[in-house]
Formats: C-alpha cells, sequence, structure tokens
RNA sequence: CGGGGCGUAGCGUAGCCCGGUAUCGCGCUUGCUUUGGGAGCAAGAGGUCGCAGGUUCAAAUCCUGCCGCCCCGACCA
C-alpha cells in the first residue's frame, strides 16, 4: 500500500521517474490529442514565475511584447528556402476554413521570423527606426514524431524574441547579449547551470547564421538544451525585404536575430533537482515558499492552532512588506489527513519550507522548520522566524546551484580521452566530454550514429578545459576547435 | 514508420492459457474514533470488461477485423 505511493527511483529508470513524478506531482497531464500537454496549475504556476522573471530582464534589455497571428501564410515560409526546409516536415497545415478549401493553405506557427519580419519590413524605413526590439510570448506547433511531457510536445509555450539591427555587429552583439540573459535567468533563478556556445553547422537553426544555446546537464548526465539564441544574418530581411535607409544615405538590408525559451524549462528544473521523494523546486520559482502544517489533538486545539497559523501568516506579510521581498505562505488546514501525510504531499509538490506548528510549539512561541532540499529540521522562535526563513530560502536557491554544478563537474571528462574509452562511456553512464573535432561533418555525423552522442555545442571559452585536445576524437587530425559531446534529450 | 507492451470503476490491478454473470487496493460518500512522518473500524456508491463482428445454451476469457494509448528507435526546443 504504501509501495503504491512511492515513486520508481532515478537510478532505476530516470525517464519513468521523470513521467511519473510529472504527472503525480500534478505538473502537467496528457492531452486527448497525442502529443499534446495539458499543463495544470501546479505547472502552470511555476511557468508563470519565470515568464514574469524573464519578462523583467528582456523590458530591462530594452525589449518589448507584441502578439503575432498563429497562421502564417504557405508562401511566407518557403521565402527562405533552408528555413522552410527545416521545418517543412513538422508543420501542421490547416487547409479548410469556413466549411471551403481554402486557397492557400495556412501553416500554424512552428515558430514566427517569417510573419515578424514581413510585418518589420512594414515598420522600419530609417536607420533611425532601429534597433526593433520585440518579444512575444505564445504557443506554436511543431508536429513531432515522438513526445515526452513538457521536453518535447506537439504545442509548446515559448517566448521568441526578434529584432532588427543596422549592423552585422549590432546582431551578433544582441545575440550573445541574450544568450547571457537566459544564462543567467538558468542560473540564478532555476539554479541550473549551463554550458553555452555555438552550435555547430548541422545543428544551427534553419535560416540563421549562428546558433547559440545554453546547455544543461541533467541527473541522469544527458544535456538538455534549454535556450537558443540566433544570429540570422540578413537571410529574413532578403527573403521579406525588410530595408532601411542608412545615415549615409544608401539603402541596406536589416540584420536580425531571434531567441527563445520554452515551457521545456520545468522539464529540466525537475530533471535538474528533483529527487525520489518528488520535486525540488527552488525558492525564487516556487509558486509558494513555505507551507504551514497545523498539528492538533481536540477540536479546541485545532482552532487554536489554525489561529496561530494565520497570525504567522499575518506576521510575515507584514515582514515581507518591509523587506520587500515576498513569500507566499499557504497554511494546510485540511481535516481528516494525518500531517505525515501532508508532509508527504508538499514534499511531492517540491515546496521549499514547511512550517510545522502543534499546541508544544505554540506554548513555547516557536516553529519547526523543515527544507525540502536536504530535510533539516531545526526549531525556531516565532519571534525571527521571517529572517529565518528568508534565509533558509537563500542558502537553499545557492546550494541547489552549487550541487547542481558540482555534479555537472564529476559528470565531465575533460582533456585527453581515446575514442573507445569514449564509446564506453556513451553506452554507458554517459557523460559531458571535452573533446578535439577537426571540424570535419563526417566525424560528426560518424560519432553520433556510432554512439548516439552529439555536439552539444563548442563551448564559450569560459568554459573550455584548461588542457585543450590537439587532435579530432574521431579521425585524429589536428583539431581546430573543442567540443562539448553528450547524448542529449 | 519499424520493434515491444497494454486497454477491466476516477486511478492502479487480478481473472484470460482451461468460457459459467467481475477480484483486490487506492480514492470517493456517510458515521464514530483519530491527528508531532502516509489513520482505524463499520456501512455505502461506482463497470455496456477499448470498439465491431463471429463461435457458443453461455464470452472479460476463444476466433477475425478495427481503434486507442504507453515505452524503445528514426526526427527535433
Amino acid at each position: 500500500m504504501a509501495d503504491d505511493k512511492k515513486l520508481p527511483t532515478r537510478a532505476e529508470d530516470f525517464s519513468a521517474w521523470y513521467n511519473e513524478l510529472v504527472l503525480k506531482s500534478e505538473l502537467a497531464d496528457y492531452s486527448p490529442v497525442r502529443g499534446c500537454m495539458v499543463i495544470r496549475p501546479n505547472g502552470y504556476g511555476i511557468w508563470e514565475r519565470m515568464q514574469r522573471q524573464l519578462d523583467d530582464m528582456f523590458k530591462e534589455t530594452g525589449h518589448q511584447n507584441a502578439y503575432f497571428p498563429v497562421f502564417i501564410p504557405e508562401s511566407f515560409l518557403r521565402k527562405e528556402a533552408e528555413h522552410v526546409e527545416g521545418f517543412a516536415p513538422e508543420m501542421a497545415v490547416v487547409t479548410h476554413g469556413g466549411g471551403k478549401e481554402l486557397e492557400e493553405p495556412l501553416v500554424v506557427r512552428p515558430t514566427s521570423e517569417t510573419i515578424i519580419y514581413s510585418m518589420f519590413a512594414k515598420w522600419v524605413q530609417s536607420y533611425r527606426d532601429l534597433p526593433l526590439l520585440i518579444n512575444q510570448w505564445a504557443n506554436v506547433v511543431r508536429w513531432e514524431m515522438r513526445t515526452r511531457l513538457f521536453l518535447r510536445t506537439l504545442e509548446f509555450l515559448w517566448q521568441e524574441g526578434h529584432t532588427a539591427h543596422a549592423t552585422e555587429a549590432e546582431a551578433e552583439m544582441e545575440t550573445r547579449k541574450m544568450l547571457g540573459v537566459y544564462r543567467d535567468f538558468m542560473e540564478g533563478w532555476m539554479a541550473m547551470p549551463v554550458i553555452t556556445g555555438r552550435k555547430s553547422e548541422s545543428e544551427r537553426f534553419a535560416g540563421a547564421l549562428r546558433t547559440y544555446s545554453c546547455e544543461a546537464m541533467m541527473q541522469d548526465n544527458k544535456a538538455l538544451q534549454a535556450g537558443t539564441s540566433h544570429n540570422l544574418g540578413q537571410n529574413f530581411s532578403k527573403a521579406f525585404d525588410l530595408t532601411f535607409q542608412s545615415e549615409g544615405g544608401t539603402l541596406e538590408h536589416a540584420w536580425n536575430t531571434s531567441w527563445g525559451v520554452s515551457t521545456r524549462m520545468i522539464g529540466g528544473l525537475v530533471m535538474t533537482h528533483s529527487d525520489d521523494k518528488g520535486l525540488v523546486v527552488p525558492p525564487l520559482l516556487a509558486p509558494i515558499e513555505v507551507v504551514i502544517v497545523p498539528i492538533y489533538r481536540s477540536d479546541e486545539q485545532r482552532a487554536q492552532v489554525l489561529e496561530a497559523a494565520d497570525r504567522i501568516k499575518e506576521n510575515l506579510r507584514a515582514w515581507e512588506r518591509r523587506r520587500e521581498s515576498r513569500l507566499r505562505v499557504h497554511i494546510d488546514s485540511r481535516d481528516g489527513l494525518k500531517p505525515g501525510a501532508k508532509y508527504y504531499e508538499w514534499e511531492l509538490r517540491g515546496v521549499p519550507i514547511r512550517m510545522e506548528i502543534g499546541p508544544r510549539d505554540l506554548e513555547a512561541n516557536q516553529a519547526v522548520l523543515v527544507r525540502r532540499d536536504n530535510g533539516v529540521k531545526q526549531v525556531y522562535s516565532l519571534d525571527t522566524i521571517g529572517e529565518q526563513i528568508q534565509e533558509i530560502l537563500s542558502s537553499m536557491q545557492e546550494e541547489l546551484l552549487i550541487a547542481a554544478r558540482d555534479r555537472r563537474e564529476k559528470n565531465s571528462i575533460r582533456g585527453k580521452i581515446t575514442y573507445d574509452k569514449f564509446k564506453e562511456v556513451m553506452e554507458g553512464d554517459g557523460a559531458f566530454v571535452y573533446a578535439g573535432w577537426c571540424e570535419a561533418a563526417a566525424c560528426e555525423a560518424q560519432i553520433k550514429e556510432e554512439t548516439k552522442a552529439t555536439i552539444r555545442c563548442l563551448p564559450d571559452e569560459e568554459f573550455r578545459s584548461a588542457e585543450v585536445p590537439q587532435t579530432c576524437l574521431l579521425c585524429g587530425e589536428k583539431a581546430t576547435v573543442e567540443a562539448l559531446w553528450a547524448k542529449s534529450y
């Protein structure tokens, strides 16, 4: 009976563990349409906090929100040859409307470059109109063959930024800047460390000049591409006649960038921090930070404890106003459930701090606080509990990042590695392997074919090994770059 | 689209080989007792056994066809 309620352990089968956790913790559910996902309030609460934070960061970097249509004329996608080739296999196409067959099929947006740059072309005449910095929060559709909750679904929620600039250098700077914003968010808020770098040619976004990504390591040592930023060059501005008159009076094509992150990050969050008891949500993204579980025997005690819980919640509210910090406190006053049952439930949901208060605590003017990530349980005076909570939350936030980074480094291989050893590692537990690459597509393809590992990115300088491998992992020729190899989602 | 597995109450399942009017657990309802790590007892409600044919006195069970879902690959955020 108790066994029904337990999750499979991560070690047994990471995939099954992840799936069950997402369903059991009520983050999401399967929809009637195969491959689509329903995000439930528990999951959406995390998304809302992510969205709010990212939106603030975008505003700080000068971007404005807008909204573009879900339908894109098929001809728009065809205007950029590589783009349509890349997305054609996964497009959902509407052929009928109002009971009649449409003259031109409408594609349900898989991404919005085409429709957005067609509008940019209308809005931009002069270099004075640039840069144009737009973001949209939207859902997109990509008809994937195989889907996984949060990680790959037919329809997903995301944010896509689209910008136009007067010079190539400025566009490149923007591309890098937004990659940095993503990194700050993932490390600072999600406590999920990432490796940033440029994608190889084969992994580049269809239609982009260069693609950069943030790569995180999950607890099964697989990589998750958590966000991408593309320098689109003039590919789309040429396709859509996005031109402007320069300061010198010449007519020029603008330089574009696009960048996006999606609800996939929720999957990354789960696979980075959660344990066999359930979710672990970093405090900065937790929809509620503190849950109060009242403990009582008699009705009289119940009334007393609940009344005290209300008072504590009120005090914390006053405290948070003074401190200009946020604390969302929930009192679990459900009757008929023993406290232990409530503990298990809130642990499953990943609430960072549980506060237990019972008659004994009230008498002593104290409460018990339990930290979700390490289970540490300690008694605190009610007089200073606001400070204590804040302290626990901030050290939990920090320690989650440190733990994740330590785990990643422990499972990384830098420096010399033979191809045989590489194959052995990829067949076994997997790892992030930093290895030399000659930049030949053939080597990349063969390694992928033989090991299922792919180049996640060519890491930025700060992530590169001190000892740069001099030869290509596969062919042994002189290596021109260092590549990060891993199996991925 | 290949390979594997599964469809029985809201959820998880037994029964199928060897046909005889559907098992158990969780959850739900009501009542009493409980409540510092997953409560106990009692009484209840809830099912055209994925769908359609066929065989049979009789089908969850046997036969044929179909549908759906999950997992593993190919594709990808």
